[in-house]
DNA sequence: CTCAAAACAGGGTGGTCATCCTGTTTGATA
DNA sequence: TATCAAACAGGATGACCACCCTGTTTTGAG
């Protein structure tokens, strides 16, 4: 009997990605092994060549196509989708705590484990992921701006508080991989609100502000 | 003519760890060959090993005795020599960011960078980098205790405000690293300030709410 | 001085890894 | 149906790389 074969660039492509991004988040970029990929995916290594011909080829589509859409859907989407930046960021930091507690364990956030291996070993990989966080940054800005267009967010300066916002996330996430535990992740949470408009105290300011 | 040799096993072990602590923060461990590391430390392979046996010991090594270290001297030190531990917080961003400026150039922080690439490749790696985060955390959340016997720091948690010091500075500095630019280190230093005792419009804020 | 242990030298080794190469199969187009 | 590029297979290759092993030199204790 004849063995077939169904070309399928796109799935073939697509259980590459699936397989690598996996990889780099739990293993990182060096310590995925090409042949460890292509055995996990199911792929040869003329296939894998055919469509990434390098390793660097196929992280950077990793972070283009994964890392970035990633961002989007855990962080950029929900916080657009938020009556407001403040509560937006609340509603991800409780999320992504939430799901790391029932998962049981923490692999980090894939966008700062790339970031942190591969900034310096490649331009192309580090302007890559710098867009990645700039665009993140720029999406919390612009949705601080927009609630002051509404009337909120008094003085608050849109980038400073975005940059603040990604920082406090991504170290909190150091922290939270390091020590296998997410609780850091609510304790940062707590105290940016402590400090700006989380705690009852202001939300009793809120009210008395809006009209 | 003879060759002479003088044992200096401490010498060349500090020699080692120099260059190893280098490496792994340029370059990372994975990315760190024990023969270019032998290379650039002017040692053998026999040396070497007899030393640090494996790679894993050698990495060990740094951590406790070089990443450590350089948490304790630009972090803890300058926080309780400061006034308060705010103003500590703030002058270490400051230092820190100044130098990176200076320098033209970001490599991250030593911790981090290993915290990324090792928490999940290897336990050992894993608890002695979160020992580090957690002294660093408890100094500062130490030092803001003393600050409120002092008569200062109202309601401020103490555990809150050091975690998010410190998840602030650790996602400061992948940014910084990302973009190559250590403005972002000032911009959540500002993010910082502005939200808790440092905006004009939080100061109005607070006193309102103290009574 | 003796001598054992520590310190160091340096080549070897098995294994892994990314990449390449030659060939075969599939599918769209004309 | 003829044709050709894309898609895929799978082994070859050469370059590391971490670790080990055998031997030599230095050092200090008794």
């Amino acid at each position: 009997m004849r063995k077939k074969r169904t070309n399928d660039p796109d799935g073939m492509r697509r259980r590459v990605l699936d397989v690598a991004e996996g990889s780099f988040q739990a293993r990182g970029y060096h310590a995925s092994s090409l042949g460890d990929l292509m055995a996990a995916a199911g792929v040869t290594g003329g296939a894998l060549h055919h469509h990434f011909p390098t390793k660097k080829a196929l992280a950077l589509a990793v972070i283009e196509e994964r890392v970035a859409a990633a961002v989007q859907e855990t962080w950029i989407d929900p916080v657009l989708a938020a009556p407001t930046a403040r509560q937006g960021v609340r509603a991800v930091f409780e999320a992504v705590a939430a799901e790391l507690e029932q998962q049981g364990y923490v692999r980090g956030c894939p966008l700062n484990n790339l970031a942190h291996e591969l900034s310096l070993a490649d331009d192309d990989f580090r302007s890559a992921l710098a867009r990645i966080f700039a665009g993140w940054r720029q999406a919390i800005a612009d949705k601080i701006r927009a609630d002051q267009l509404d009337g909120g967010e008094g003085g608050t300066d849109p980038d400073r508080f975005a940059a603040l916002a990604v920082a406090a996330y991504s170290g909190a996430m150091s922290m939270a991989k390091t020590s296998q535990d997410a609780g850091v992740l609510r304790e940062c949470l707590r105290g940016l609100e402590e400090l700006s408009s989380g705690g009852p105290a202001a939300r009793r300011r809120r009210r008395v502000l809006l009209r």
